[in-house]
DNA sequence: ATCAACTCTA
DNA sequence: TAGAGTTGAT
């Protein structure tokens, strides 16, 4: 027996409408600990890592660990009917095939559920190393996710550069050449419009715009984004869900080939 | 001579919003009495009824019953041309194949007429009889909209059930089913926002979503909406005009076959 | 593939 | 408050 009561189930809206695009189909693990996911993209290239613990639901049961199978956009469909200020509650019976989302409006005017079948998926639940990362910055998730837009109008992939100054983006297409560089900045009157830099080296890494741009879709999530960087290993972009846990993305960067797009 | 002033020139236009998609071609009917419509959907399924009574226009001439048949898009079209705190201003000459349109804004400073041709529509007007309805649900038409909305994303139809708690509304497609049920809610702080329901039997009724959806178009007219149910009869989906009339949709129910997707 | 609705930005 | 872009539905 499975059953989450989630008060602020926006949240969980928002989740879905932020890995929808990225994932097709995946494995929700529930345990005492939280509701977590861990699935890559459907071309394989990106990973996200969803968690969102127990102690963040109004009311978290769950007998034993079990895994859900469930088609990602069907899901979202569902949820998209909940209202944002509903409650919502995830339910599933042991050993049953669907799983069902109830949404209460605030009033308890109106009761809504919805059934769902779930599915078989083979999943490749990868361990993710704790890592060191060469730099590290964290800025304001609506700065990086306008950097990123902008940029791909102009090119396909973006250069990440930190120094100790601060992070560059960089891009080059058709039409010409795009640099946006954030200056680290401490000194802002909120704490979340702050850009801050940990960097223990510098590093260079590219990275496919179009996937930076699926990720910042967890925009709404958190006013801020961390991204961790390190050469030879994925960038991190992490959106930190409020009292629950984090949405994490992993990318692996490009081995840069300056002439690729030249070649004959 | 027919010259109908309309102060609250927005209504007609939302009027005409809420019926251009749903009928192509139809007859508008002027007498002492009022401005009304009757058209069936260009499939013949569904039935608008539309009345805007005199007493509601600022200045209403009709010196004899009149028929003008109209395409909706076109009109709807000019409509669109005025602004929404115009007045309009409706005229017809004896005998003229045309109707002009004529908005003044508020400040008098701009006045514009558009004249627009007349066609011969065969009308089949018919009397629609007063019937005893098993259950009339009254709710904020709003969350009408969004239930029929969120449900047409999971399925093709909806039933619908009203019993003395409350109304029911459910579907079930390819990727599972849903159930919205709105309580009986009068204790609300505005009048508009309750959840009315009158009952002398239980009804339980199936209808293409497709249609509901379309009858929502209304909701701007009206902050309630009235749904007036019996068994065997069109449920009918009333939408209040403020001071003026109503527009009301007729639809008859589908006749529920529980095998129709499941047949070899 | 086209059209309409919603959200977010300027 | 208006426009544009994006997203979803038919």
């Amino acid at each position: 027996m499975l059953e989450l009561r989630l008060v602020q189930g926006s949240l969980l809206k928002k989740v879905m409408e932020s890995i929808k695009d990225l994932v097709n189909d995946a494995n929700f693990d529930c345990s005492a600990t939280g509701f977590s996911l861990q699935a890559m993209d459907s071309s394989h290239v990106a990973l996200v890592a969803l968690l969102l613990r127990s102690e963040g639901f109004e009311h978290y049961r769950c007998d034993r660990n079990i895994s859900m199978g469930m088609n990602l956009n069907n899901m979202a469909k569902m949820l998209k009917c909940a209202g944002n200020d509903d409650i919502i509650t995830l339910k599933a019976d042991d050993g049953s095939d669907t799983v069902t989302f109830m949404f209460e409006s605030p009033t308890q005017d109106k009761i809504a559920d919805f059934e769902m079948k779930l599915m078989d998926i083979d999943s490749e639940h990868l361990g993710i190393p704790e890592a060191e990362y060469h730099a590290i910055v964290r800025m304001p998730s609506s700065e990086f996710s306008r950097i990123c837009k902008d940029l791909s109008s102009i090119g396909d992939t973006v250069v990440i550069s930190v120094t100790k100054e601060g992070v560059r983006f960089s891009t080059r297409g058709d039409i010409g050449t795009a640099n946006v560089v954030c200056r680290q900045n401490t000194t802002v009157d909120k704490p979340e419009e702050a850009t801050i830099i940990e960097m223990n080296e510098p590093v260079s890494l590219t990275f496919a715009l179009r996937y930076m741009n699926s990720f910042t879709k967890a925009t709404p999530l958190s006013n801020t984004v961390t991204i961790s960087l390190s050469s030879e290993l994925p960038v991190v972009v992490e959106y930190k869900i409020a009292e629950m846990g984090y949405i994490r993305f992993y990318l692996a960067p490009k081995i840069e080939e300056d002439d690729e797009e030249t070649k004959p």
